[in-house]
DNA sequence: GACAGATGAAGGA
DNA sequence: TCCTTCATCTGTC
């Protein structure tokens, strides 16, 4: 979506495996979880200056991850480039970060947190469009009843990263 | 404008 | 309980 000027990745090696953290000029716009490709430098070549305000946010960026893997608070992250995205999804996003280690909402309680109770289901879209998983902890958010919903990028993935946080789930 | 979706609640078996 | 149905809101095409 963001190919103003293309963005460039860098891996974040991890103990969960190998993620790749994606950033444009802006900030940080994309996670990806482990795959078996391999990281590489991708879209058209960013300034040298650009390249070293990048290199700044992927050290905060992988600090933050490791310690969200560890099952602590992300703490400080980068700059997150949310640009393209609709007010209602980084609404959404802004009170997903709220949500510390080892709690968890339901679509229902983020949907009311944001002032539309009944947005209930445009809050699970929200939860999938979102670029940034773990940082961005939509795997926090449960259906009602404690059950565990749906997860973009894999529902092993969700319930091994609220594992990592303590919460297990039937 | 129609349709789909990571929901929630209510009603019936 | 479990299943089905319907209401509701937003994003995408």
């Amino acid at each position: 979506m963001n190919t103003k000027t293309g963005l460039v990745e860098f891996p974040v090696t991890t103990d969960e495996g190998k993620f790749i953290a994606r950033y444009s000029e802006y900030g940080l716009a994309e996670i990806k979880f482990p795959k078996t490709e391999e990281a590489r430098f991708a879209g058209r070549p960013l300034p040298p200056g650009v390249l070293a305000k990048i290199h700044g946010w992927h050290r905060l960026t992988e600090a933050a991850l490791k310690r969200v893997l560890s099952g602590r608070a992300a703490g400080k992250l980068p700059p997150l480039d949310w640009s393209g995205k609709t007010e209602f999804q980084k609404s959404v996003w802004r009170e997903l970060r709220m949500i510390s280690p080892r709690k968890t909402k339901s679509y229902g309680e983020i949907a009311e947190a944001i002032g539309n109770r009944k947005a209930v289901r445009a809050v699970g879209g929200a939860c999938g469009a979102n670029p940034i998983p773990v940082l961005v902890p939509c795997h926090r958010v449960l259906a009602a009843n404690k059950r565990i919903g749906g997860f973009s990028s894999g529902l092993d993935w969700k319930r091994r990263l609220l594992a990592i946080e303590g919460v297990f789930l039937d």
